[in-house]
DNA sequence: CTGTTAGCGCGTTCAG
DNA sequence: CTGAACGCGCTAACAG
């Protein structure tokens, strides 16, 4: 079927010395005199020689190599902590393998048995929307596999993670919507499950309090992140007997829907009602209007949460560290919550 | 360092019975006795035994991996082409691993080494920009690894390609330029060595011919694909002493570039300049004016090209065949070339 | 139906 | 400085 690539065997033969000679000119060891190693090395060139990383994991037990499971990746949100995390990855010499979760528990599920066949040293999760049950990936660490949360983390796991201060900015968030003259904030809220779901909502409903703003249930929706029935709730919204004058949708994609769809039953953002999001995505600045979101640290997400993988690779599994790093948001203001 | 994971030999000491018997339970083996094949499932369920993929692929000789190499993935249109081929690898049984190159040749080079040493079974290639040697890409052949093209192809190695047709794309759209009425059409046309770039560009030339419009060099810009580079290019272009009245960008990430700057220079889209992009990306749909453009079957291309793929692996060296599939683009007229 | 043996490609002892 | 021998975890071929 396939043709065989070339080994140190044939390296060997070609050069009628030791495999083992080869192998150690290959791998830069000390003991092996210049000549030989330079005649090795040619020959190697010639012939495209490529080390079969398969055996060399094998014998090692370690493949340098770390895993990735994320929900999605069409979204710039992910996308961009996947190159954070790569680029620290590739610094310290370790490739990374990527699977998307899709959003549904199963698949993550069976994602996690990817990477443990495929025997891992360590890997990035962020959760699926779904997930409840972490029996899964409880797996890794009861076989020596490190495993560092970001974004979608889980308090289950005393692990470390990587994290923004959701609560803090969905609250300023909030606040700034406030402060705008809004009075009637609704929110798309996220699954229960999510801790950033939990946390933002927590936010939003601190800041309402703070400034003695009753809090209505009828404007909270929850709405499990299917961007399809963004219309259905919106809709919903606008047509209560005392519809809100601004709505807070859990992130970007989601914001993106609402204005959308508020723009096509011809109400005004922001001045009827004002909208914002969450994590300013991509495309986020470029819609009409530009919308009004918290920016995360996309990049360094991924660059940091690599780096506490690594961190935790190199240590013994008795002293691993369950360190949180949280990092710094930033407010966007733009036209979507505020007149330009 | 790490924790032993359970294998084979655990479970044949803890049943007291041979390897073999173990792994043939393991794998389905006709040969076995229904209850020492239950014993055998069941311990490996409690012990969280899972088979180490690198010791099966170094015996089998075959990874059951694809490898994926793309020019980058922040723009939803490899993200959406990596979902489809991912699909369509999953449903034959193949994992994928994914590498960026960043639109960096030497990266490409890099990437084709790690592939190569983790033993891929056959890649699916997607050229960086800067690509005008394909020695690095050879190897794959040469050492039995099936390649196949998609969107930035290359003449030079006779393979499976999976393509939209750019040159009709390209005609296609500036006809719908003319045919709205404007006579001084520009083009930000990508490096001439991606075949897509020569392709839109002979779209675009020919319909202007066809039409009898004459063509004006000056109206051509040669763009590399920098993002941040587009408003230079658009200022220069508006300052012109007879300006374009329309813009064709290669790809839609530039053409909403375009339209940002025009709009930050209070031009009017399209009355003054209309704008067409080519892919219909993501948010193309969402500026304002949305984004007039050619929509590419993305997730088919990835399905096509993953399929093309597995087609090869499964022949022998001799046997591969070199299609090339042509999937349908379709116009989408928006905003940004008419006035809605 | 089960056990024994050999070997995938490599790195790492242990001898010289 | 070099070679021989062993083993990583698993499957396949060959005996029973």
């Amino acid at each position: 079927m396939k043709n065989r690539q070339t080994t140190i065997i044939d390296l060997a033969k070609a050069l009628k010395i030791s495999k083992s000679t080869v192998s150690r000119a290959l791998t830069n060891h000390p003991n092996i005199k210049t000549e030989t190693k330079k005649a090795v090395l040619e020959l190697a060139g010639e012939m495209d020689y490529q080390r079969n990383m398969l055996s060399v994991s094998l014998v090692n037990k370690k493949t340098n190599t770390i895993g990735i499971i994320v929900p999605e990746f069409v979204n710039s949100y992910f996308s961009k902590v996947i190159i954070g995390a790569q680029e620290a990855a590739a610094v310290a010499g370790y490739n990374v393998i990527i699977c998307q979760s899709n959003e549904n528990y199963n698949q993550e599920i069976s994602n996690v048995n990817i990477m443990l066949s495929n025997q891992v040293d360590g890997v990035l999760v962020s959760l699926t929307k779904e997930t409840r049950n972490f029996d899964h990936l409880k797996r890794f660490a009861k076989k020596g596999i490190p495993i560092v949360f970001f974004n979608r983390v889980c308090d289950e796991m005393i692990v470390p993670k990587v994290i923004v201060d959701d609560f803090e900015g969905a609250y300023k968030i909030t606040e700034h919507l406030i402060e705008t003259g809004k009075k009637r904030i609704a929110h798309l809220a996220g699954p229960d499950n999510l801790i950033i779901s939990r946390k933002r909502k927590e936010g939003y409903l601190t800041a309402l309090k703070k400034h003695n703003i009753a809090i209505d249930q009828e404007l909270i929706i929850p709405y499990d992140l299917l961007l399809e029935k963004v219309n259905i709730f919106v809709n919903h919204l606008i047509n209560l007997p005392n519809p809100p004058d601004a709505i807070f949708a859990i992130n970007d994609p989601t914001a993106i829907k609402v204005i959308e769809f508020l723009k096509s039953k011809k109400i005004r953002i922001p001045e009827d009602i004002a909208i914002a999001g969450f994590s300013n995505d991509n495309y986020s600045a470029l819609i009409e209007p530009p919308l009004t979101t918290m920016s995360q640290p996309v990049h360094e997400i991924g660059k940091v949460a690599a780096e506490l993988l690594i961190d935790q690779m190199n240590r013994e599994v008795k002293d691993w560290k369950a360190v949180t790093r949280m990092l710094k948001t930033e407010i966007i203001i733009r036209g979507s919550s505020v007149k330009e």
